[in-house]
DNA sequence: CAAATGAATCTTTTT
DNA sequence: GATTCATTTG
């Protein structure tokens, strides 16, 4: 046995040991889980065991490049290197790309991003004259995507009476012909979605059979991580490929199942049994990461779902500091509550900024902790939301090497052919794809055809058409020869993009150069890498890296002392010593969305599940008693989830708020931690400056505007001041918050209640 | 044809 | 706040 065993627990080690047949190992949170699999594959590998011949998804490429380091120092990187491991995504788009003859798809397809489908979807819809109003293109997308993870192609879909009859209810019954078509035009273009991805591997193994024993013959041993979010589509992937060996290992968490609305099947963790009868199970109930005050509020929390796989979670750490709630009066003020108490704390916990992590139900919460971080002078750094590729700048320079390696590409060639401006507008635009679709080709095979000089367009726009279709020829021609950096500088230059870029001098426009280059910079480092792994750096390859790119994945920045900001999904798999669960609230956290249905609501609560052992030593919940949201000012409640916690594990002030009968009253319930008068930094008047400030991080995608006109009106306007407004007729001023142009007004209306009103817009008139 | 502007509407989580 | 749509202006 080898001496790297030792270091592992009972349950570890036997997990690891068996190595044949199908193995369920249940991994309760923070149980090693890792440690297991990357152990299994090392033992594996000392054994008999070639590298290829081991299969090991997982769901993001962090994950993977995580196992693979510690494989590759266990075993030598060299043979670490051959392991088959990846996320789903990635390991089988290198199989789509390899068996391309199969599938009719060219071996440099596209990957279309959530972005790019929705815009596909909106062209589609012009096309049929339905109105987007209708059809919400996310709506629409999140259905076809849905049929897709079940592996339901448009004629099946067509004939789904269950489908059918949901799309009625949503008043979306056109929906199949949209799926049938958006199918149509992927294709055509050389592109898959995510989800194609997973349905095209599934449709090359059906009809397929000797690909499919190829790679059953390949994959000796199969792991998945992560096992109880997969959805149907990964799950038939999993099955047909484990089918003749059945040396498959799953490991996952039914408690941590958390991307149902991703078309995860938390059944398939349930069913494993029942798929392979003859199975071992192996439960990992020890957990090494947290205070067993925190593992066992957590357990008083997940103990309130049904149907979960019984497990006891224990922790033999040190009892450790009670959870703490905190209360804010607005959402802002949850922000600097928290800002102050990681200042106030810190020395204390002897922790550097690295230790503490913000998490928070939904992306557009982290605005308020970026501000009152900046202010308080915290370092930060936050995942998700607009990620860096999301960029319009940058996702414009990545349409053009799209277009350079597979000019079918449509929504790359909607992006660019008229980025720089080059006078091609939106009509002569609407008619190059009017004219595609009722010849079924491809915008690009419009501008290549001979005939479209009879199309009727008028000379100069038919130079500006031949024009941009030489440029991307010309980059078409050399996108053969050179690698992806000498590619993208080439394109930057001879596109005029860097022209473009160049020639705004403003703020933003000086950012976005500096994120272009910093996209070389990161273009450079995958040539480089290739290059010394002597394997070639094609621009494709990079497209690819970049598509299925997870936020978690590009931490260049690790070093650097920050808190971390990001979304409890994104936060799962990792793990902080103190942890912060914000905007605890009703109408927050539960989602709305998942409101009614009793399944939605027993995911959220994983999702508290998962947010709460994430930490090491201490969670501190927030909620704040008002929200801006939509625009508009709420108050709102706690959440019912707080409820749910053991108050035994609670902090002795926090049991107080909710002794008695249920929630009381926040004045009775405990003197407020801070007051909005204590507080200097929070205006209490605006500041009429029209300067645009924090614009570095801004994370407007496209670039913000603003105006600083019609504010002298309002300089008169002040706390208590009388006025009346268009619609909600007459009130008074209770706050003012903000800078010019975006101060907010916080008004009671007589009759419509407290309103929050953005200055620039509000149609109020100022009576004395 | 393109940029600027005013106004209306919607808002979860992500590979 | 972000995005989108309609309208105006250059």
């Amino acid at each position: 046995m080898p001496e790297f065993l030792q270091q592992l627990n009972d349950a570890q080690r036997e997990a690891v040991l068996s190595t044949d047949g199908p193995n369920l190992v249940i991994a309760g949170a923070g149980s090693g889980k890792t440690r297991v699999l990357t152990y299994r594959i090392a033992y594996l590998l000392s054994g008999n065991a070639a590298p290829w011949n081991i299969l090991a998804l997982t769901f993001t490429n962090k994950a993977a490049a995580e196992m693979k380091e510690r494989i590759a120092s266990l075993v030598g990187r060299e043979r670490a290197s051959r392991l088959w491991m990846g996320t789903f995504h990635s390991i089988f788009l290198r199989i789509l790309r390899a068996e391309h003859e199969r599938t009719g798809y060219p071996s440099n397809f596209t990957i279309y991003d959530t972005g790019d489908s929705k815009s596909l979807i909106k062209s589609i819809l012009n096309e049929m004259g339905i109105k987007e109003k209708e059809y919400r293109p996310g709506l629409v997308l999140s259905k076809i995507s849905s049929a897709k993870n079940n592996l339901i192609l448009p004629n099946a879909y067509a004939r789904d009476q269950k489908r059918l009859m949901s799309d009625a209810a949503s008043k979306v019954p056109r929906v199949h012909e949209i799926y049938a078509r958006y199918m149509k035009e992927c294709y055509k273009a050389g592109a898959m979605d995510f989800d194609d991805l997973l349905l095209n591997t599934n449709i090359l193994f059906r009809d397929h059979p000797d690909v499919l024993a190829k790679y059953c013959n390949l994959f000796k041993y199969i792991l998945v991580d992560e096992y109880q979010d997969t959805n149907m589509s990964q799950y038939l992937i999993i099955r047909k490929l484990a089918e003749p060996d059945r040396n498959i290992t799953v490991v996952g968490d039914d408690a941590q199942s958390i991307y149902g609305f991703r078309g995860a099947k938390i059944e398939n963790i349930l069913n494993f049994r029942n798929d392979y009868p003859d199975y071992k199970l192996f439960k990992l109930e020890q957990n090494y990461r947290s205070t067993q005050t925190i593992v066992n509020a957590a357990n008083s929390i997940i103990s309130n779902n049904k149907g979960q796989i019984r497990k006891q979670v224990f922790s033999v750490n040190e009892e450790g500091e009670k959870i703490r709630i905190l209360q804010a009066y607005s959402d802002v003020e949850e922000g600097y509550l928290i800002a102050n108490d990681i200042v106030a704390r810190k020395g204390g916990d002897e922790a550097s900024f690295n230790d503490y992590a913000i998490l928070y139900r939904t992306n557009a919460q982290s605005r308020i902790f970026e501000e009152s971080f900046r202010k308080a002078g915290i370092p930060y750094r936050i995942y998700g939301g607009l990620s860096f590729y999301q960029r319009k700048e940058i996702k414009d320079l990545l349409a053009y090497l799209r277009m350079a390696i597979n000019p079918r590409d449509g929504e790359a060639l909607k992006r660019i052919i008229n980025y720089p401006a080059r006078g091609i507008g939106k009509t002569t635009l609407d008619r190059l794809e009017a004219t595609a679709v009722h010849n079924d080709i491809t915008i690009w095979e419009v501008l290549n055809h001979p005939g479209i000089s009879a199309l009727g367009f008028n000379s100069g726009t038919l130079r500006k058409l031949g024009a941009f279709t030489g440029i991307i020829k010309g980059f078409v021609a050399k996108s053969g020869e050179l690698d992806a950096y000498n590619m993208t500088t080439e394109i930057l230059a001879t596109s005029g993009l860097l022209k473009e870029l160049q020639s705004d001098t403003s703020t933003e426009g000086r950012a976005r150069f500096e994120n272009v280059d910093e996209m070389l910079n990161a273009v450079r480092e995958f040539c480089d890498a290739r290059k010394e792994a002597g394997e070639p750096a094609s621009l494709t390859d990079y497209l690819a890296e970049v598509s299925l790119m997870t936020d978690q994945d590009n931490e260049n920045e690790a070093e650097s002392e920050k808190v971390t900001l990001m979304t409890i999904h994104s936060a799962k798999g990792l793990e902080f010593p103190y942890v912060y669960i914000v905007g605890i609230e009703e109408g927050t956290f539960p989602s709305p969305m998942s409101g009614s249905n009793m399944q939605e609501l027993e995911e959220e609560r994983r999702l508290f599940y998962v947010a709460v052992t994430r930490a090491e030593k201490r969670v501190t919940l927030s909620y704040a008693r008002s929200r801006f949201k939509n625009g508009e000012f709420n108050f709102v409640n706690p959440s019912r989830f707080l409820r749910e916690i053991d108050q035994s594990y609670l902090s002795i002030e926090e049991k107080s708020a909710f002794g008695g009968s249920g929630m009381r009253e926040q004045s009775q319930a405990r003197k407020p931690l801070f007051n909005f008068s204590d507080r200097p930094t929070e205006p209490s008047r605006p500041k009429f400056s029209s300067s645009f400030s924090n614009t570095v991080s801004g994370s407007s995608s496209e670039g913000g505007r603003f105006t600083d006109s019609k504010f002298s009106e309002f300089d008169r306007i002040s706390v208590g001041c009388k006025v009346e407004h268009e619609r909600f007729g007459l009130g008074e001023v209770i706050a003012l918050e903000g800078q010019a142009p975006d101060t907010k007004a916080h008004v009671r209306f007589e009759n419509a209640g407290t309103k929050q009103l953005l200055l620039k817009f509000a149609k109020l008139k100022i009576l004395g």
